[in-house]
DNA sequence: TCTCTTAGCGCG
DNA sequence: AAAGCGCGCTAAGAGA
């Protein structure tokens, strides 16, 4: 298709675009860009490198890709930059800069954009906005998509047609059907802007918007950066777990009179194969209630000379399945490191989340965490937050026995154990039994666990057999010793229950499903509060590494992992120990930071944890 | 054959 | 009256 002008047709209005492929042409337009006040609508359609033409969706890896058109829209005009032909990429970049923009899920283009020179770019994004307002409208996310496909027939009313979107973008000359659609974008972008401005003003999310939106930055840094993967090394972890895996399986196929091994068949065999005794007591499935096939269940039982192949064989099944060779196809070609998808607002607590593969469930054994590596001749260093969770709720109840313990420095769960075991504290050792029972407490107690879960909870997450009524009696003493906490918990379930809302510090606004508010309506405000000082902290650390050659690495939840070369490393922990307590106290202005922040390094993950 | 749901499990 | 929360990924089974 040549150069030319012509009409889109988009919320019953006929939209003058321009395909450009001159430079003469892109200097004009770029001249009529250069002089509009206010926020340009973007997106880019991305097209493989030649070398990776045939490699799976190479089209969505900045490192495999490169732009192919740049659409923007300025409320008059859809202008749609073809750089396969303009050799302007200055100007553009210029223009880039100067500007404010708007985009759906700003940080793909963004990468895209770093990659093709830009330094920095005022951008906001409407698919966090839409995040950020629908978190606040809809009880949950089921049957909700946030691709500006589907918001375009949901808000906007007016689909699109997305056929284009996988279509050759690499193809010299691009059909008219492919270049009207790219004009479309950035009009739907506009359009969607638009109206959401009501729903920011509506909730008064304009401060959380403001948080992620600056959160954009190192997180888009970090997807580029990726992280580093010992091949060799992860190859035979792969391979002992298969051992394992295969040992426990062999055991099973006799048992099991069968060469695949599925829940239904162990089923099966368990309801076969049990004494009617322990079958009355077995634990059955929540929705179905079929016999649970669970690890934690069969740990229960593993007295059962039959159980124990069966838990080693679920074990290694996990990490063979979900940990193994996938993590190896994840790597890059080009750059040979593995970059996640991070989804901001992914949680509706407004949490990131980790996608492709996800970074924030890896298992937190060293010898599994030390395949992920930083660059040859570097050294990771990484900060956690201590116990965030516990000290926001500290933050939110000002209970005068938690932030007193985290003002002194002393450790709240030795202190819960001393008081609940009537032992000093001095004989609560770190790993004793009482301190590990009080643990779980506490992280439960936080939101709202009762003494019966608390039986089961605490022996499947810590080994601690605790009986029903200690339990209670527990919990009794959990809540006089920590009790402003209590009477903070009591005012937030009374004020949800009622309206159904919970906010964070940051003002992110959670619409709670009515079967599901009691225990949200405790989290929400702490687990996303604690999220947001987490971005905070990104934010404040992306300002400071700016132009070093320290690295983002990693993000989960309340850990930062950096990446940098050895004699950078005081620097790095400085780095981290200030963004993340200037965090907290951006949030808390009067917080308790005593051993707020915790960090350590190493030559791999593993090793720096 | 494909898509959706369920159960289960890794992490915080 | 009582009630822990938040994700993403996998395999298998169900449904169309």
């Amino acid at each position: 298709m040549n150069e030319t002008t012509f009409k889109v047709r988009f919320l019953d209005k006929d939209i003058t675009s321009i395909y450009i492929l001159e430079d003469s042409t892109a200097d004009a337009c770029i001249k009529t860009l250069m002089e509009f006040n206010g926020t340009l609508a973007i997106d880019t359609e991305t097209m493989p490198l030649p070398q990776y033409r045939d490699y799976p969706k190479a089209g969505l890896s900045p490192h495999l890709a490169t732009i192919r058109l740049i659409q923007i829209y300025d409320g008059k005009q859809s202008y749609v930059f073809d750089l396969m032909f303009i050799k302007r990429r200055k100007k553009l970049i210029k223009l880039l800069e100067t500007k404010k923009f708007l985009a759906h899920n700003a940080v793909f283009d963004y990468k895209f954009l770093r990659k093709l020179g830009a330094k920095h770019i005022e951008l906001g994004c409407t698919r966090i906005i839409y995040k950020l307002i629908s978190h606040a409208v809809y009880p949950t996310d089921a049957g909700l998509s946030a691709s500006l496909e589907a918001l375009c027939s949901t808000i906007l009313k007016s689909p699109i047609y997305k056929d284009a979107q996988t279509s050759d973008w690499g193809e010299p000359n691009l059909t008219f059907e492919q270049v009207e659609y790219s004009a479309v974008d950035p009009i739907a972008v506009w359009e969607l802007g638009k109206r959401f401005k009501n729903g920011i003003n509506k909730f008064n999310l304009w401060k959380i918007y403001k948080l992620t939106k600056e959160a954009q930055y190192p997180i888009c840094e970090m997807q580029l950066n990726g992280v580093g993967l010992d091949v060799d090394k992860h190859t035979a972890n792969i391979h002992a777990w298969r051992d394992k895996l295969y040992a426990s399986k062999k055991i099973l196929m006799e048992h099991l009179g069968t060469t695949r091994i599925t829940d239904t068949k162990i089923r099966e065999w368990l309801g076969a194969n049990l004494d009617p005794y322990t079958l009355s007591f077995w634990p059955v499935t929540e929705t179905s209630g079929q016999l649970s096939v669970s690890a934690s269940t069969f740990s229960d039982y593993e007295h059962l000379e039959i159980v124990k192949p069966l838990t080693i064989f679920k074990k290694f099944q996990t990490l063979c399945n979900t940990f193994g060779d996938q993590l190896i196809n994840c790597v890059n070609p080009e750059t040979g490191r593995i970059h996640s998808d991070f989804n901001i607002c992914g949680a509706r607590t407004g949490r990131l989340s980790s996608s492709k593969p996800n970074l924030q469930n890896f298992p937190r054994s060293t010898i599994y965490r030390q395949v992920f590596i930083p660059a040859k001749g570097k050294i990771l260093v990484l900060a956690d937050f201590s116990q965030i969770e516990v000290r926001v709720a500290g933050e939110y109840s000002q209970d005068k026995v938690l932030l007193d313990a985290y003002r002194n420095g002393s450790d709240i769960y030795s202190i819960t154990a001393a008081h609940l075991s009537g032992k000093h504290i001095s004989e609560v050792q770190s790993g004793s039994p009482e301190r590990q029972n009080a643990k779980a407490l506490v992280l439960g107690l936080m939101y709202g666990l009762g003494a019966n879960s608390f039986c089961s909870y605490a022996k499947k997450g810590y080994g601690v057999e605790v009986s029903q009524e200690k339990a209670s009696k527990d919990i009794k003493e959990f809540r006089k010793l920590y009790h402003s906490l209590r009477s903070w918990q009591l005012d937030q379930t009374a004020m949800c229950q009622e309206s159904l809302i919970a906010t964070t510090k940051y003002g992110k606004i959670r619409c709670l499903a009515a079967d599901n508010w009691y225990g949200s309506s405790l989290n929400t405000p702490i687990q996303g509060t604690a999220s947001e000082i987490n971005l905070q902290s990104m934010v404040n650390c992306y300002h400071k590494i700016k132009g070093t050659d320290i690295k983002m690495f990693n993000n989960i939840h309340d850990e930062i992992v950096l990446e940098c070369s050895k004699d950078l490393k005081n620097d790095a922990i400085k780095v981290l120990k200030d963004s993340m307590t200037d965090a907290y106290l951006q949030c808390f202005p009067d917080g308790v930071v005593n051993n707020l922040v915790q960090p350590s390094w190493g030559y791999n993950w593993g090793e720096a944890k």
